[in-house]
DNA sequence: CGAGCCTTTGAAGGGCATCAAGGACCGTGG
DNA sequence: CCACGGTCCTTGATGCCCTTCAAAGGCTCG
């Protein structure tokens, strides 16, 4: 019936799921825990895409041939579901609704990719570490893993400065701020957000239109 | 035969094709000239997200409802494809192949806003400016649009610079540095990229993997 | 208990933003 | 015909946000 999922795959904190330069001929969307996509530049920089969250899709920007072009990394223990690349054309001619699923995921994570780009661009450190901080918060809550006020972040301040284009000194300077000023707590692998209205005011988001990844 | 093509839309150098904040019931694709897409921050700050060029795609990124967060403009008198989104599931179930085809623009869209991203994050203002036209040169190019050495940029420098996370004045200057360095000239409407070397060396570039949007 | 990883804090310098203003070009209207 | 406002490109000066350099403290693990 479902032959074009392949296998189930654990892997375990620190894990490479994907290396860029090689080519993979498998697809994944995460089923548990939370990972980072990451390219690496000529100079030995590292930028980090995006973190990948349960219910994200990783590995079809490699396009048909399977080229990566960035790597993933899990932060945290992972469940990944495989599918096999070789078969998408299989699954879009036999399963348009999974398809169009498929497509609608990818059309999702291009939308907050310009998030992201508008984010790099045109926010200073504060703000930056103030979205990605809210915006995180957000998307961990709506599938349901907020527990005691707090959710589960496994990545280390520099997977976040990566992420934002900022050093690490000034990414741990930041999050101080935030933490000084009472609107979130960044520490020992959770993430708590006091006050998420100030969090968002320092954002330059608008709470009302926070859109937290519908899956349909 | 195609139900799936409603159009063909003519709009005019600055029209607004998409507005942010309003709903369309359309998609895009580009058939001629050159556009921008842009969103606008609460601060008023605009960031450009992507340049548009013929064989890019526009809309989908609206997610199902068609509440637009960002805006697309006309930067050159384009030509579009335009497409009913209500009719996007239609295409699926009748026509895997053009489903197909969809799903895999969106993807490699998506691939090159990952390398916006590691741009913006990770290159300065020189390395920023240089990758911008190189990749653009390189783009317009494949798509036939060198004529006696230089192809058509109908941009201002304000767009690059809100392009690139920029200040307008700063762009400038260093669109100057690559222009004295006989490496780059880009001046009334038309890019020249003289030594195309070293441009990819300032950019970080490997030119061996330049990606010039493979569209199968 | 020392090595390695991550976080935290202090100090100094630079790349880029911001402010300011002038020049070139164009279409409009007096 | 030329003054005029508007748009865009260009150039100079000042200041600060953030990077880089440096180092120390807490934690885990072999």
């Amino acid at each position: 019936m479902n032959r074009f999922k392949v296998a189930e795959r654990h892997v375990e904190r620190g894990a490479t799921v994907l290396k860029e330069g090689e080519s993979s001929s498998e697809l994944y969307t995460v089923l548990s825990g939370q990972g980072i996509r990451y390219m690496t530049l000529e100079n030995g920089r590292r930028q980090v895409i995006n973190f990948l969250f349960p219910g994200d899709l990783a590995g079809l920007q490699g396009g048909l041939t399977g080229e990566m072009s960035h790597s993933v990394e899990a932060s945290s223990p992972m469940v990944l579901c495989v599918f096999d690349r070789a078969r998408l054309w299989e699954l879009f001619r036999n399963q348009p609704e999974r398809s169009y699923d498929l497509t609608w995921i990818s059309a999702v994570q291009e939308h907050f990719l310009g998030e992201t780009i508008a984010s790099l661009g045109q926010r200073d450190a504060l703000q930056r570490v103030a979205w990605a901080l809210l915006r995180m918060h957000e998307r961990l809550s709506a599938l349901g893993l907020l527990e005691a006020g707090s959710v589960p972040l496994p990545f280390r301040q520099q997977d976040l400065a990566d992420a934002l284009g900022l050093s690490l000194v000034h990414t741990n300077k930041t999050i101080g701020k935030l933490r000084d000023a009472g609107f979130a707590n960044w520490a020992e692998g959770r993430l708590t957000v006091t006050d998420r209205r100030q969090l968002a005011k320092l954002a330059l988001v608008d709470l009302e239109r926070v859109e937290v990844r519908p899956l349909m």
